[in-house]
DNA sequence: TAGATTGTTAATCGATTAACAATC
DNA sequence: TAGATTGTTAATCGATTAACAATC
């Protein structure tokens, strides 16, 4: 990962993706044109900021015409690496885990949740899967085969650290991690944290009479 | 809601929860007391990040002394307005909808989903669910039977704005969107949305090779 | 050319951090 | 009292927005 890379913020990133969903909706609505503002506006943002965060990653507009929505699509994929398949494993198949292996969502995007990790794997207890679902020995050597570089983390909190140590040592360098707790990882491997009780409190302490 | 409540970030309450999470897991760790300066250890933090975001609340500490951490943690828990348990509905019960209603991690936070919606409930095609599984048709009277003012939304995206008026019609107040909509909603409901591609393709960003 | 919209610089706004008097 | 840590003000940092020359 390149130094100018890491040094994007989330925020520019996050916004940037939602740029390009925009972009494919519109992608069979007849215009080719799209400017800042229409982009802008989709979105609740301002049309400066539009500018501002493409501006990172080169010039992709024309003075006084707009973007190529095309064009501009193909770019941003390039940018968020969706214009490759990603390989992506998931671990801990409970209920958040079985329906993240079926979510179609991801798949839209490029990313191909090609296996499942689980201790009950094999045996009785073990789920109808969707993908291939493996027992948690098989880790490092699984996810070597089939070229794994990005994981699903939902398994119980208790085994979080000690299943990142192993995924981090089989080579994985991205967790989006499920489970509310820290990770310790080393500095090329990123997390990036989902916690949805959190997301659960935010909203509703807006609603909440004032405590 | 009262106005000092909306003028406060959304990045304030998610510390205010992460603060919350810190203090329940040292619930029964032998000391009571706990400072600024550990809490903001524990998550990687400021210390005066700490004070600054409870100061928008009042005043919860000593001087010299740090915070009483079972009062800090009572006082956050009445912020949040966890103190009481919020009857939570959810309208889509597909694989995120079904992992969800079963997701535990809600509950011990004071959410309770006390029922879902699909528009299969009913049929044969409906799935068993560990909450009363209701037709679509029914959703303003079970809503105001079971005082609901909370739901979570899974539904395919094109039924998305619909069922969002219907809710708000039925007197939901907070909307927890997994659907990668845009919601147009009267200014008293709050949405929070919360899209997984684009949490993906955001970690895909700093380990994909620059484009 | 006239009109429109970009890319970019400068101005504004808000959030984070440092510093410290108050105080337990 | 001496030491520690709060609450809060002031300084810094970064992100958003406004403005506009460049240019299609």
């Amino acid at each position: 990962m390149t130094e100018v890379r890491t040094r994007i913020p989330k925020a520019v990133v996050k916004r940037l993706s939602l740029y390009l969903r925009v972009l494919q909706e519109r992608e069979d609505s007849g215009s080719d044109k799209i400017s800042s503002n229409e982009l802008a506006q989709a979105l609740g943002f301002n049309s400066a900021q539009v500018r501002k965060d493409l501006a990172h990653f080169g010039q992709f507009g024309v003075p006084g015409f707009g973007y190529h929505a095309g064009e501009l699509r193909e770019s941003l994929k390039r940018i968020l690496g969706t214009d490759r398949r990603v390989r992506v494993a998931l671990v801990g198949m409970g209920n958040l885990g079985r329906a993240l292996t079926s979510y179609h969502g991801f798949s839209r995007q490029g990313f191909e949740v090609v296996c499942a990790f689980d201790l009950v794997a094999g045996t009785e207890d073990a789920p109808a899967a969707p993908v291939p679902l493996f027992p948690v020995e098989e880790l490092e050597s699984r996810l070597k085969e089939l070229r794994v570089d990005f994981a699903i983390l939902t398994v119980p909190r208790e085994a979080a650290q000690d299943v990142t140590n192993r995924l981090v040592e089989a080579g994985v360098t991205a967790i989006l991690n499920f489970v509310p707790q820290r990770l310790s990882v080393p500095s090329h491997v990123q997390v990036h944290y989902v916690d949805l009780s959190i997301e659960m409190e935010t909203l509703n302490f807006y609603i909440a009479p004032p405590g």
